[in-house]
DNA sequence: CTCAGCTCCTGCGGGC
DNA sequence: TGCCCGCAGGAGCTGA
């Protein structure tokens, strides 16, 4: 599902057809997804540019040249398809026809240029708003997102502070987009792993040395991930339409049953359930 | 404050 | 072939 790595990709995907681009009209095609839309949303953002095209969390964030700036969040089964967009542009990568509007096609950029960007998610987990740019930090669902984990603010010491005196377990302070933000089931499931730290282990309970050991473990998967275009799961594609998307290797996530790909290790990869979700690990790596 | 459990939604795969 | 059920999961919400 997209976590922080496939958003990257979306963005990134999202960069020739709408960096710097107008809008001409933004068509919707219902009037929510997990929340109603904004008052007059299809008039506040149709005509307008993006000036630049962000990611905060999981969340693409489109600046507009009126002040505002349009939130995106792909939810569970968010994808974003483009088409429309100039061959010249990005030579082969893109469906230069139209194809017909598809089932769960719930928004539709127009963009000037002749792109068009359709936003498509059966499961309606996504969302879309309209906030002052000047003020987006103060957005609800940006509030209280923790530091990015790829970014500076985010290091061993932070986590330590965070993770002290916590009795919950360390899958679901990961989890916690407070404590850090833009990590999902997948990705913490991969870090863990790396870090060789049980899932059901207390977060307040990890030594100083095993959390310095999870803080790289996390970038190395971010990095690692976005790298390799981000990667998911069946129902998931790539910004620019193709299939193919997923062919990141899991370690772990998925593999309930396989062998341990650990050198030597003779068990094989576990999955628990820990508040409703799947954890998968190894009870030889990860303690 | 912390934490577990529930909820939204649809598509898919397994079992019969 | 068709039906039912469980599962997938981001993140807000509720209640203990």
């Amino acid at each position: 599902m997209p976590e922080l790595p496939e958003v990257e990709t979306v963005r990134q995907g999202l960069l020739p057809a709408m960096e710097g681009e107008v809008i001409a009209r933004l068509e919707l095609r219902r009037a929510d997804l997990r929340w109603p839309f904004p008052p007059d949303m299809a008039a506040r953002v149709s005509g307008a540019r993006v000036m630049q095209l962000r990611r905060r969390s999981k969340y693409i964030l489109a600046d507009l040249d009126r002040g505002e700036s349009l939130l995106i969040h792909l939810g569970m089964s968010g994808r974003m398809v483009i088409s429309g967009l100039a061959a010249a542009h990005v030579p082969g990568q893109f469906h230069f026809e139209h194809p017909a509007v598809e089932k769960h096609d719930h928004v539709i950029f127009h963009m000037a240029n002749g792109a068009r960007v359709s936003f498509n998610d059966p499961r309606r987990f996504g969302a879309m708003d309209l906030w002052s740019t000047d003020q987006l930090a103060t957005h609800p669902l940006l509030a209280s997102l923790g530091p990015e984990p790829l970014g500076n603010s985010f290091h061993a010491d932070l986590l330590k502070a965070r993770f002290a005196g916590r009795k919950t377990p360390v899958k679901a302070a990961l989890l916690d987009q407070r404590i850090v933000a833009g990590l999902g089931n997948i990705y913490v499931c991969e870090a863990l792993f790396r870090a060789g730290i049980h899932p059901r282990r207390a977060a307040g309970r990890i030594g100083p040395a095993r959390i310095e050991a999870l803080t790289e473990a996390i970038r190395a998967t971010l990095q690692e991930a976005i790298a390799a275009g981000g990667s998911s799961l069946r129902d998931y594609r790539q910004a620019n339409g193709e299939l193919g998307y997923f062919q990141h290797a899991f370690r772990v996530y998925g593999r309930e049953g396989a062998a341990c790909v650990s050198a030597n290790c003779p068990e094989t990869v576990r999955r628990i359930v820990q508040s409703g979700r799947s954890s998968f690990y190894c009870a030889a790596c990860q303690r």
